[in-house]
DNA sequence: GATGGACCCACTGTATACACTGCATATCGA
DNA sequence: TCGATATGCAGTGTATACAGTGGGTCCATC
């Protein structure tokens, strides 16, 4: 029974969840982390009652955090069953597009509303990268990355593009390893994320908006040199790091 | 009990739904059209039972539709009762800013990958919406424009951002009254997509999503004036148009 | 008349029970 | 031995039952 490994990806985070009045929340919100987290990887198959019996709860609650997840593209059903839904790699790749026009709205819109104190901010968001790139520190890198992106949406003062930056970003967590490990790329990310703070700080939105965007398409373009090696080399036993990411 | 308006909004949609084997799915799918095609207006109060009423089915499916319908930001729980969930003028204009950078990315690409077919198909599709403005049919020229932005964002053979859009497009539905009864707004409404088409059909994709960009911005512009308009006269009885369009 | 508290009821959240469906395996016939 | 039909079973979808809770209301007191 493929229970065991259910659970022991589960486990962790649930036990870890704090109090929610729903349990259907809860089992909502853990399954989503379990499987954005990639502790849960895609095309992993379980039915309604290996979850209530790993939550301890009844199949109602279940039910219904399934049915979000469904909506949210996280999980489908497939025939009889439910599948952890997978990431091909030309969604990948559409994803960097649309996560490109996306981050350089934000930027633009950031600027034309940036304070001092929030450029500050963002500036201290990268050195804090910085220090987590020089110590090696590939998960704390991947982390405040996102960070970055996330303080720029909001800077953005856009509710609904946050969101959707959100959203983008959500579906990055589950990007098969990361561009980090892409020898020099780091630096190269650090450096990006300079050039969008120098924009912002100059009050240049369309060189901040230019600079996310290829900043972004530069990312796209290590991904997509990376597929491209995993196609010709197909046997390569993945990077040092290991999936599960964060 | 307000049961009835209830009863009335839904039943239309309701009654003339195709079977699924799934009531859940039928009661989120209605519940959704009630509520995108402005049936169901915002603020309205009710309880799961009521709908289990209005469906006749029990509580469970309704509650997993509420669900799903809360994860997508149409319901929302305010303490013990669903609520219709809102959308403020400042959210409208967000939409905006979104929209144009996604239809500005949907242009870029179809430019880059377009057929003759397709743009002969884009380009009917405005020729049919120039029938229906000529002819004073406000909703199907609302339905033929939210087509013809669908269908560009199809040619740019990118589904994540066809879903973005989509999904951006639901909201717009969603918004109070249209740009179109703006006078004039429509044959403006022509002209720019005929633009963007120029710029598709001479394959500058640069162009094409300035003229995407441009277009959306124009009409935020118009729901500016539209929105300060509602403010300075309060008390102006609406347009001419009900407002559930579609 | 206003304000605070207690009680009650409506509504929600979860569990359980039951019916239905599709698949797998077995059994019978040729 | 092979195929077709029957039968059991696992899993889903819906209904119902039950317990807990928050909000509203009504009364008492200031």
């Amino acid at each position: 029974m493929a229970d065991d490994e259910l659970l022991a990806a589960i486990q962790p985070i649930w036990s870890e969840s704090g109090s929610f009045n729903r349990s259907s929340d809860a089992v909502f919100l853990t399954l989503r982390e379990v499987i954005l987290s990639q502790r849960l990887p895609a095309g992993k198959v379980f039915t309604e009652e290996d979850l209530a019996g790993v939550f301890s709860v009844s199949r109602t609650p279940v039910r219904e955090a399934v049915q979000r997840l469904i909506g949210e593209h996280l999980l489908e059903r497939r025939g009889r069953r439910i599948v952890v839904s997978a990431m091909s790699p030309a969604e990948v790749l559409e994803i960097y597009d649309v996560r490109g026009a996306l981050d350089a709205l934000a930027a633009r819109l950031a600027t034309e509303h940036a304070t001092p104190p929030e450029i500050a901010q963002l500036r201290w968001l990268n050195e804090q990268m910085r220090a987590a790139v020089d110590a090696d520190d590939v998960a704390g890198s991947f982390r405040l990355n996102l960070e970055y992106h996330d303080y720029l949406a909001r800077m953005s003062r856009n509710e609904f593009l946050l969101r959707q930056v959100r959203m983008v970003q959500d579906r990055v967590r589950r990007f098969p390893h990361t561009t980090f490990e892409f020898s020099g790329r780091p630096d190269q990310i650090l450096h990006e994320h300079q050039r969008i703070l120098d924009a912002i700080e100059a009050g240049d939105s369309a060189a901040a908006a230019a600079a996310a965007n290829d900043h972004i398409m530069q990312s796209k373009d290590i991904r997509l040199a990376m597929l491209d090696d995993d196609r010709t080399t197909p046997a390569a036993p993945a990077a040092a790091l290991g999936s599960p990411l964060e």
